[in-house]
DNA sequence: CGCGGTTGTTTCGTTTCGATACCAAGCATA
DNA sequence: TATGCTTGGTATCGAAACGAAACAACCGCG
């Protein structure tokens, strides 16, 4: 694993939340937090991680129904945070899909342990991104080949993508007609957070236009949203393999 | 590397049967699952097992009747599931020959742990050459004959392999779809850590290639992946030996 | 001993990508 | 409209990654 493991810690308490956060990421991962499973469910939406600290104990949609959810989805590994007890540990472990579990309170040394210890099991660092391996993926004037990834118009014209070209446009083409900050691209594609004055995203944006727009200089594909970031303005069907 | 063991659960509750199953899959183990032992008999006359997780209580014969008789033909280790408390049924189960036991109800990754010492103690790993020795494994429009070491395309065209090209084709083979960094690779071909400036991965992909892409120029077999290392972008499929 | 084939190493040219810089376009304010 | 600030677009450059040719070392074999 090249990138840095990217966290998602989910607990309604503020304080749990940000202590682990903040322990994460003094020992060498990077964390963010989220408060409940709506917000849960947005920064899984617009980033990448590579687990997720679930707490069992949650106003709203409890930890129990979101493991079970998300593990049916086949998204990533969950460390469920359970109270002591002695039920709640069998019914944790084995009716959800958890990959782990720690009773709390427990000891931040543990979790991480047990989080590396996961991390090193599920460390499978997929070539294709999300679910786009093998199939085709039309949008706008475009067909999508994932699997040699590239791009065929409508008109005959075929253009090969770099690696950073089709990680941003397989980015852009699971989540399409969302805005994307410039923040979630970079961590969804380099997987990385950015320094200041970082303008990694501007440039691999305007690289992939010159690809992909008709006419570069007045995009319709992927349009920017000042103050925002970018967003691709069109429709995605997937086609059979 | 060994194969992944094959654990048989059985048990007589279909939730416990297949959160155990699901649990143990998540954990890098394989798991099939049986309701009493008449089911058990049958799977273990079709397949080969490294471990039973035995239900004491069941239905039809029991588990501790069950434990005596694998035990007596010198089968597979058994951990029994005990209900709590019945000490008795433990310090029985254990005369009778079971490897180590867990009271009900168990905490999963309690039994985790100890199916994974029973299986360091009864370790009995051959030095298999990979995992398929003697058997035919196709991939893109390639067949490989792991025996003579030979490809035949769809179209009936003969590729020849050399040492390196085998090694690290199966390296590949085994783990499809997955990025492997060019240490990774290096340790699985040839067992060595690689040195500054080491480009012998990059050599012995670029002489595959040569013998596998149909355009090695624009590979669509095994694909670099800028930063991370190479993948094989094929499912691959076994076929009988 | 020579020979052909295989494999590791070096090297060079090309591609790719991030950083930087500069310019243009938006936006507010007067 | 003029002015100044902010934000986005892209040309350019250099470093790193990559592909492959060339070379050298090695290995078995007759």
């Amino acid at each position: 694993m090249t990138e840095i493991p990217h966290i998602l810690v989910v607990d309604d308490h503020r304080e749990i939340r940000d202590a682990v956060s903040r322990y994460l990421e003094k020992n060498g991962l990077r964390a963010t937090a989220a408060r409940d499973a709506v917000e849960m469910d947005a920064k899984l939406a617009a980033g990448r991680f590579d687990l997720i600290v679930l707490d069992i104990m949650m106003p709203g949609e409890d930890g129990l129904s979101v493991c079970r959810r998300l593990s049916a989805a086949g998204g990533p590994p969950i460390l469920m945070l359970t109270a002591l007890g002695e039920e709640t540990d069998r019914i944790v472990g084995l009716e959800i899909g958890a990959d782990d579990y720690l009773p709390k309170p427990f000891n931040p040394r543990e979790l991480l342990a047990r989080i590396k210890a996961i991390l090193r099991r599920t460390d499978t660092t997929e070539a294709t991104p999300g679910e786009l391996a093998g199939k085709r993926v039309a949008f706008g004037d475009w067909v999508l080949d994932a699997d040699n990834r590239r791009l065929t118009s409508a008109d005959g014209a075929v253009e090969t993508l770099t690696t950073a070209d089709f990680r941003l446009l397989t980015a852009f083409l699971q989540r399409p007609r969302v805005v994307l900050s410039r923040d979630e691209l970079l961590d969804l594609t380099a997987g990385r957070s950015p320094h200041l004055f970082d303008r990694t995203i501007d440039n691999q944006v305007s690289r992939l236009r010159r690809k992909i727009e008709a006419d570069p200089s007045r995009p319709k594909l992927i349009t920017t949203v000042r103050g925002g970031g970018y967003c691709l303005s069109a429709d995605v069907r997937e086609l059979a393999g």
